[in-house]
DNA sequence: CGACCATTTGATATGGATCAAGCGATGTGG
DNA sequence: CCACATCGCTTGATCCATATCAAATGGTCG
């Protein structure tokens, strides 16, 4: 369910004319056409995109702000699976339904494209088939990295966090990162006073640099890289 | 590299001749071709299948025995990332890469399919190309299911270990294990002691029944299914 | 039988969780 | 424009689950 129920109703809207417009045949690169088809919808901060169990009709793109993916257990504890930041492609499940929940992290605006749009777009071209297969490949190879993440001690985990968040905004070496402690702590497995404790000891050793607690600076990569296994 | 070379090189043969026969293009179902176009190739136990880094160009499915495909870490850690059963597929990446290494767990037959047989296969069939996408995509759900796993307490991974194993055999609730508990402690980040107190734990509770240490018969599913979260 | 390897069991150590308090930034109402 | 509430983050003290170290047991094969 929407918390953001205003939002899915206009989209609702928007995708029923959008989505019924079928891109010409000629037309290659999924890239290009998930533009042409999608329909634009913003979110407010923490708001729900989808919930886990819900139809997995729509995929989704990025395109400002940024989302995360996250499951809750039975007792409360809640697991955050990928965090998404623009250009990302999220949402594109394999079953009938979203294995995760997903929610803006920051005021975020999404592309939606149908999914039943995108299967059908790839029966008549076998290159957006190839495109999609790979962006589950993607996927898999980025979820089996968090597996690797998870089995090490908290400061590589820490410090492999902040690797993969600057191998993604790519800013040489300045990260101004959009989720909380406590998300960085649910996607580690860890508790936000670890993430906390263990920021600040990077801090005092000049791996890292901390402006603000959402801005991080990497001073010393060869030491992180070290750090990180 | 191969550790079993002449069974590589006696696979390279087999592979030359039975590749290059394409299947009838009328010919549907992912499953029927993989059988016709692969080649059946024999592992010791512990022999390696294909390691980390080395090209993907095959992908293979388990025949007889079992398989797991693991990594090890700068300090001699491992994971182990999935244990490959009769019938399942391994080994198909998105990448040029095995992002893993593969290894027999018991002594074992998998067939071999040269991986742009089954891409050139796909090319031509919408529902090849569809199932090599499920693949994945199951793939990356279980995946998925491992990390929530690998967030949990020692019990609660034992308990998910032995129920998701169970739920691949089938056989009510007799398991036979073909791996070590090292294998399942490199599964479940855990250690060999951890898993083997748990499992004695589980055994004095009367939920589970190890008349040996391979076998386990699954006595309280619901006492289980309770402890698994 | 004896050697070897996998597994179990026991004793102790420790990394990260938990419980608790303090601090700084941001925003809101008076 | 300031006082105060709130929220996110940091820091401190203690506890506990699991790792580590060590030894005993059991099962398998020559």
């Amino acid at each position: 369910m929407l918390t953001q129920s205003t939002a899915r109703s206009v989209s609702s809207k928007q995708t029923a004319s959008h989505l019924r417009s079928v891109p010409p045949v000629g037309s290659h690169a999924l890239e290009g056409n998930m533009e042409l088809m999608g329909a634009s919808m913003s979110f407010n901060r923490n708001a729900e995109i989808y919930g886990e169990g819900e139809p997995a009709d729509y995929v989704y793109k990025v395109v400002s702000g940024s989302v995360r993916t996250y499951k809750v257990l039975a007792d409360g504890r809640r697991q955050i699976g990928a965090f998404y930041m623009v250009g990302d492609v999220f949402g594109l499940e394999s079953g009938e339904e979203h294995t995760f929940s997903a929610e803006a992290i920051s005021d975020a605006k999404v592309l939606v494209i149908k999914h039943s749009a995108l299967v059908a777009l790839a029966e008549r071209d076998n290159e957006v088939a190839r495109q999609l297969w790979a962006l589950t490949g993607r996927e898999l190879n980025r979820v089996q990295g968090h597996i690797l993440l998870l089995i090490k001690t908290a400061q590589e985990r820490v410090v492999g966090f902040l690797l993969e968040m600057a191998a993604r905004a790519s800013n040489n070496g300045a990260l101004e990162l959009p989720m909380s402690r406590q998300d960085i702590a649910d996607y580690l497995g860890l508790t936000i006073e670890t993430v906390s404790r263990t920021l600040t000891i990077l801090e005092n050793t000049a791996a890292i640099e901390l402006p603000t607690s959402r801005r991080i600076v990497l001073r010393n990569r060869s030491a992180l890289n070290r750090l990180s296994a």
